[in-house]
RNA sequence: GCCGCCAUCGUCUAGGGGACUAGGACGCCGCCCUCUCACGGCGGUAACACGGGUUCGAAUCCCGUUGGCGGUACCA
């Protein structure tokens, strides 16, 4: 198979984006093919340089490679205007100067229940010549024949009046010469098809097999948009998404595999994948779920490769973060490993583990709730408990804390939550033995003096 | 308006005439585990849009209605 994924670069590249590349991606990689990626820039005014990096960033960040490419389809002027010119003189094609205008009054009247025929002219816009019977029929792998009749065509402007050319002009030829052999894309092209069909038709080539995918819409169940969040592949990253869970949530898509599995490495998308398998209607992309699927990923991790990509992420999003973990990478790796299972988003490390690093203010409300009279009192206890411990480590920790769990006779949490808002200024953080022997004895007590002092100040 | 696509739990889906008192996953609710938050375990909630056919039998096939979506450019 010989598959290509085109995308406009009049903006970022979208998940919906993202999943035709994954799914062109995933049919290449199974057949034992190549893909190809061609940039759609016929359209000069909309397409930007920064856009056609933004979609090579987020195509390298999701992993999916391509063979050959990227193609940028301005560059193929030079042969656009042969293939033009061929079907001018053969008569498949003709000039016409009707203008937009009086175009647009005829589809006021008629709709597209009867297709706009141009008289043809020495000069103007280029359109295909389509006769007003017969039909197309598009063999999509996914719908099955589709039935466009003709009459309810327009004969198809193919290049503008300066000699550009149109893009389904441009897509029906560059997929020719670049004999791709399966297009892939969203259903929004579906009525493009025909008029691509027609320009092959005309060139007396074979047409390509085509299939066209549900659209993907946001959570609201409307198109996607920035309003949702994460709509660009860019934010899903920026928001602490693993790439091979982000494959993974993407594939399932519009697609089920059949089996109950929901949790499929890419090694089993691409064995598994099936085009003619794909759901023929809408699909919501629900945020909750891919950040739950997400989470699975991350408590699959190696510690180690978890780290790497925290630290990763960090960089990007907060310096100062970034540098305090740097400052100590034998504590990071012990943070990390200590929050790994508490953990959604690599964003989510740095919220709930921070405290490690840097000292936090306390939350007031935490402060209120748990350093009350009563809370000092079992923390002033805590901290000499603390203060004797021989070896600091997690065991000599928990065996300190549960002794005094039961010489007091209180429920658990009276003792650990003052002292996990002592380190760590909230009520939530990774396991309280863990954390304070991580902390490290001095530190420890230094907090917690610092929180015994600002509570009782603050009382009186 | 017109052309086209689509229609199973809130969401993603399994299902392709009898195996369906419709299965799984996320979410939600309850219980358990528990130092917080998560994780995990157990249980529960919840769907075949509607109306006609076809058939001994329909979520599955056909038609219509309704609804959603896409397209309707000298955009891609």
């Amino acid at each position: 198979m010989r598959l290509r994924f085109a995308p406009s670069p009049t903006g970022a590249l979208h998940i919906g984006g993202a999943r035709t590349a994954l799914f062109n991606w995933l049919l290449a990689r199974q057949s034992g093919g190549s893909l190809l990626l061609r940039i759609e820039d016929t359209d000069i005014e909309r397409s930007s340089a920064e856009n056609v990096e933004q979609i090579l960033d987020a195509l390298s960040w999701l992993e999916i490679q391509f063979d050959e490419g990227p193609v940028m389809q301005s560059s193929r002027r030079g042969r656009h205007v042969e293939v033009l010119r061929r079907l001018l003189s053969e008569g498949r094609a003709y000039h016409c100067t009707a203008t937009a205008a009086e175009v647009a009054a005829y589809k006021r009247e008629h709709g597209q229940e009867r297709g706009f025929r141009g008289v043809e002219s020495a000069e103007g816009a280029v359109r295909l010549r389509v006769s007003d019977s017969g039909k197309t029929v598009v063999n999509d792998l996914i719908r099955g024949p589709t039935r466009f009749a003709h009459v309810h065509l327009d004969d198809p402007v193919i290049a503008r009046a300066d000699g550009s050319v149109l893009y389904n002009f441009a897509v029906a030829v560059d997929d020719l010469d670049a004999a791709i052999t399966h297009v892939v894309r969203g259903e929004d092209h579906l009525p493009n098809t025909p008029k691509q069909l027609l320009v092959l038709e005309a060139l007396g080539a074979e047409p390509p097999i085509y299939a066209h995918l549900p659209l993907l819409h946001g959570p609201d169940g409307r198109k996607l948009s920035k309003r949702h969040g994460a709509a660009s592949v860019q934010d899903l990253r920026d928001a602490g998404y693993l790439p091979e869970a982000v494959r993974n949530y993407l594939a399932l898509l519009g697609w089920g595999s059949g089996s109950e599995e929901t949790i499929l490495s890419t090694e089993q998308l691409i064995t598994r994948f099936d085009i003619t398998r794909v759901s023929r209607n809408p699909a919501r992309f629900d945020p909750v779920k891919m950040r739950w699927m997400n989470g699975v990923y991350i408590r699959s991790a190696a510690v180690d490769a978890l780290a790497e990509a925290i630290l990763k992420h960090l960089d990007s999003i907060d310096g100062e973060a970034a540098a305090a973990v740097r400052a100590d990478p034998r504590r990071f790796a012990k943070a990390v490993a200590i929050s790994q299972e508490k953990l959604h988003t690599l964003a989510d490390f740095w919220p709930l583990a921070g405290f490690l690093f840097l000292r936090r203010p306390t939350d007031p409300k935490a402060s209120r709730r748990w350093l009350d009279a009563d809370g000092r009192l079992r923390l002033a206890e805590t901290r000499h408990r603390l203060e004797d411990i021989g070896q600091f480590d997690e065991q000599a920790v928990r065996h300190a804390l549960e002794g005094l769990v039961l010489e007091l006779g209180c429920r658990p949490g009276e003792v650990y939550q003052p002292l996990r808002v002592a380190i760590a200024g909230v009520t939530v953080s990774p396991g309280i033995f863990e954390s304070v022997a991580l902390l490290g004895r001095e530190e420890t007590l230094k907090r917690v003096d610092a929180a015994l002092e600002a509570s009782l100040s603050a009382s009186t």
